[in-house]
DNA sequence: CAAATATATTGACAATCGTCGATATATGTG
DNA sequence: CACATATATCGACGATTGTCAATATATTTG
C-alpha cells in the first residue's frame, strides 16, 4: 500500500498517496495527557471563581462564604474544591467548625509555568 | 438571620454567623463562562497534540496524516479539528483532495496572553 | 460515467462531568 | 446528652463529551 521511499510533503501532488509523512510530536503522548488534565482543572468557571476569591482572601473564606458568592449549592462547592486540592491548587486548615481555604501559590506558579511554555511552543 | 452590621473575617469566633462576609469577584462572571470555555479548547490531549504538529509543519498536514500520528479514527481527528476551527485556532486551505491545515498564530497568540493574564491574576 | 480517495457529517453509544437532595461526620453550645 | 452548625460524602440524574462505524460529499483518475 505505501511505497518504500515516503513522499515529501511538498512534493505531494493529485492522486498520490498521502499518509506517508512521519509526524513527529514534539509532546510526548504522557505528557500531554498529564498536562491536559491540569488545564482540565482550570477549565470550569467556578473553580476560575474559587481560585479568583481566594488569591485575595487566603486563609480567610470558608465554604459557606463560596457558597454565598458562587451560583452552586454548598455540595457542588465542596465538590470543586476538592478537585482543587486534589490537584494541589489549594489548601485548607480547619479552625472549628470551619475549614478555612487559602491557594498553594507554589503549585498555582508552577502549572502557570507548564502552561505557558506548552502554549509558547504551540503558537 | 444576620446581623445587621456585617461580621469582620477576621473577628469570627466559634458559634458566630458566617456567609456574611461580601465577597467580590474579580472575574465577572461572563468574562468566567468565556475563559473556561477557552481553555477548555486546550483540556485535551489529542487537540494539543494537534496543535503540536501544525505548529511546525504549516500547512503541510492533512487530515490522514494527523489521523497516522494520533490514537485516534479519522472521524474523531476530523470532529477536533473542527472544534479547534470553531474556535478560530486553526484554519485549512482545501487544495484537491486534501484540507492542509494549519495554526491561527494571532488567535493563539492572543487565547496565550488571556489565560496567562488570568493565571497571573489567581497565582 | 465508474472507481478510488480524502474529508465531513450523522447517529449511536459509553464515559465523564456537574449538580443537588439527602445524609454522614465533626465540632461546638447549653 | 440534645441541638445547631459547617463541611464532606453519597447517590441519582441529566447534560456534555469522546469515539467510531456507516454514510454522504467532493475531487480526481481512467
Amino acid at each position: 500500500m505505501h511505497e518504500e521511499t515516503k513522499l515529501k510533503i511538498e512534493d505531494r501532488r493529485r492522486g498520490d498517496r498521502c499518509c506517508d509523512t512521519d509526524l513527529k510530536l514534539r509532546l510526548k503522548p504522557d505528557e500531554t495527557e498529564q498536562l491536559s488534565e491540569d488545564i482540565k482543572i482550570l477549565a470550569h468557571p467556578v473553580r476560575l471563581q474559587i481560585l479568583d476569591i481566594l488569591s485575595r482572601n487566603a486563609g480567610q473564606v470558608c465554604v459557606c462564604d463560596l457558597e454565598a458568592a458562587l451560583p452552586v449549592k454548598q455540595p457542588t462547592v465542596s465538590h470543586h474544591l476538592k478537585l482543587l486540592r486534589d490537584a494541589g491548587l489549594i489548601d485548607c486548615a480547619c479552625q472549628g467548625l470551619w475549614a478555612f481555604y487559602f491557594v498553594n501559590r507554589a503549585a498555582l506558579a508552577k502549572l502557570r509555568a507548564r502552561v505557558a511554555e506548552t502554549m509558547k511552543l504551540l503558537g
